[in-house]
DNA sequence: CCCTCCAGACTGACTGGTCAGTCTCCCAGC
DNA sequence: GCTGGGAGACTGACCAGTCAGTCTGGAGGG
């Protein structure tokens, strides 16, 4: 009775052995980031082992890139959702810092992971994260370039510009990851919105202003 | 004869020693990052041994500390007298922007240790680099602090703004490091410093809008 | 001047610890 | 009784740091 609500199948048991050792993995690359990480502590803070670990990855770095990865597709999922339901040049750009800054409030150790130790992984690493980055410039140069085209702001360097843009909110986040300030993180959103928009001329929504 | 030209005395050779290594390290840290690079790299860059290299200094990690540190006395140095030949406030942040930029385009080497594998390197290396960024993030809130009270902008939080700043300089700067873009960095600097000054409701001077 | 001798800069083979990844064995479920 | 998921002891490469020894400039006595 009941076998098929307390017994988990051997796909579900599966699923979760490996979900298991990646949130462990989450934890652990945050707190002492990839290098000071060794996989023993990996398979210790899982509750599994060696064997499970390398049964379901093929090497440290891959548990590290499937983390990244895995965490980039949600995020960039997250994004298009948000961005489609809102409406206007500048809603669409409150949605997108909305829901990065948001994101990375709910996962505090994935964001140290995509912020700090992605960046200076060795050379193995940067391609992956060097292309999302550009994926992210382009979403954000785009607004910035109908902005321009509608004349909403004046003609300028839109591909610097979402970079300022992109190393400004990471720079926020990173404070919060370093210093906890301000708590709630969400608390930045209006100002570094604002900040953002008024940097290339824009004007914020009356809505998010509050 | 000439002997004292050609010839080093011992005080001038040990001088001499010593920044080779560091100049060696500098450039085998910024291309394989501290955990990528071994010490045994610096010894063959350096022309010198693995002797010497702990005949100056204690360990690896004391290396990379000493570069950081020498480097972030000089931009200090170099920071101090470009704001001390400023006059007015917007004057002074322009002054600090393009020295900034003007010393990583000058150090690439050293801009990369600083702004990207300082980041992730281990704990050990944080209170050093926080402690610095903070220093940095004064000088620019006092200047933020002083056009709030002149009633030249709005009241808002300029700690924030200051991270603000930081994070959009660091990432061109590391635009550049990833891509090379711009050639040279400098060509940055106008647009860079006019996004900083309008997020926070300034304008720049005219010299510097050309 | 020249020679002696020493401090201290420098050499590089070596060591000891660490850790990614492997291998063998085991067990539960089919 | 067989198979696939898992346990954990083990191996070997790697590398920071050591140390016994060499070399050299130059101070001081003759």
């Amino acid at each position: 009775m009941a076998t098929a609500i307390e017994r988990l199948s051997k796909t579900q048991q599966r699923e979760d052995t490996r979900r298991k050792i990646l949130e462990s993995a989450a934890q652990v690359f945050s707190e002492k980031g990839f290098y000071g990480s060794v996989v023993d502590d990996i398979v210790k803070a899982s509750g599994t082992s060696k064997g499970a670990v390398y049964f379901y990855f093929d090497s440290k770095e891959q548990i590290f890139l499937s983390l990244v990865e895995e965490y980039a597709a949600t995020v960039a999922q997250q994004l298009q959702a948000a961005v489609h339901r809102s409406r206007g040049l500048v809603a669409q750009v409150e949605a997108t810092v909305a829901t990065l800054i948001r994101s990375f409030q709910a996962n505090r150790a994935l964001a140290k992971i995509v912020l700090v130790d992605w960046l200076a992984a060795g050379a193995e690493f940067q391609g992956t994260r060097i292309a999302l980055k550009a994926m992210l410039v382009e979403v954000l140069r785009g607004y910035l370039d109908r902005a321009v085209q509608d004349g909403k702001i004046a003609a300028q360097d839109t591909e610097m510009a979402a970079y300022v843009w992109i190393g400004a909110i990471s720079e926020v986040v990173i404070r919060w990851l370093n210093t906890g300030k301000p708590t709630p993180l969400e608390e930045v959103l209006a100002p570094l919105t604002r900040l953002l928009l008024s940097s290339v001329g824009l004007a914020p929504s009356p809505a998010a202003s509050g």
